[in-house]
DNA sequence: CCTATATTGTAAGTATACTGTCAATCTCAA
DNA sequence: TTGAGATTGACAGTATACTTACAATATAGG
């Protein structure tokens, strides 16, 4: 018995493979970000530590990586830059001297507030181009499928893990 | 008329927003990819771009740009990399003293071949927690929406394009 | 032919995103 | 209580991904 032959190498496999698309998707979104936010000086991912910040004031680095599916490495560069942007501050807690405790300043929490429309605009226009079932249809795949595949990520989300060692168990 | 009281700032708003689930899904889908090609030492953008080499050959890393969607400068270092390794080699175009074209070495084209296998594998385990109609119906509207939102990323896409000015026109 | 303009590869600078490693510190169990 | 092991933040190293800028080269118009 003959093994099947090889299928042939395309560049049309790549344009439809799943890794191909999350990148391309990825690389649109933030593209889309940038451009409404381009007033604010803040990226995705710092936007997103902020409101995470914002949520759980007090927060350690190492807690805020799990809350926002971040490794801690990139986050240390993170927290950094929005520090240097006098965004947020870090203080030293009492209780455990190797932690430093996040918190937002005066300037952090009103630059939140005002790019929240602009946030939201960029959210709207990613979806923009699909039918509004279609919107609905693919956000509640992806939802499913992150969630399914989040112990397959090298960082995987824990969100309510992460505040049980906050101080706040319950 | 009072105006409408702004929406809480909470993570599951950011949890749900389409910015950080295509982020989200994009680390998974790396880090998958990773885990079934740990034996080949070569990473995805790595991978797109040897396909496209081996499809084109003779291309120029501008052009091989717009037919992965990739960032000339990114390009640039990936290239690098690429040839460091001995998947690549470049020669000097005679026609154009700029622009150097690429091509596949013999232990490129070899490494493509094994390396595919592991690549199907990844991306079908990408998808694996879905169900097969869901992962179809996901994938149609992924396309779509990368398709439609193409002129919104920095580096759009142009397949066909990119390959006019080839010496292939036609 | 010669000059304004465009293209090419490259480089410097910033920002994720990950792999490791390390010293300081904390915790828990013997 | 003390010592093994874990945790924390920091650092070094690699790899995208983008911006702007630049010199070398090519092209088109006058």
């Amino acid at each position: 018995m003959p093994s099947k032959p090889p299928p042939p190498i395309t560049m049309d496999a790549v344009y439809a493979a799943p890794g191909y698309l999350f990148r391309r998707m990825q690389q649109i979104a933030v593209s889309i970000f940038m451009e409404e936010c381009r007033d604010f000086d803040l990226t995705p991912v710092q936007y997103a530590a902020l409101v995470a910040i914002h949520t759980h004031p007090g927060i350690d680095a190492t807690r805020l990586s799990a809350v926002i599916a971040f490794d801690r490495s990139t986050l240390g560069s993170v927290i950094e830059r929005l520090q240097a942007k006098n965004y947020i501050e870090r203080k030293p807690s009492p209780e455990d001297k190797r932690i430093k405790l996040l918190y937002l300043t005066k300037s952090g929490a009103a630059l939140l507030k005002e790019i929240i429309p602009a946030v939201e605009r960029a959210q709207a226009r990613m979806l923009e181009p699909l039918k509004p079932a279609d919107r609905k249809t693919l956000m509640a795949l992806l939802e499913q499928l992150v969630d399914l595949n989040n112990e397959a990520s090298r960082v995987p989300l824990r969100a309510e893990d992460a505040l049980e060692h906050l101080g706040k168990a319950g």
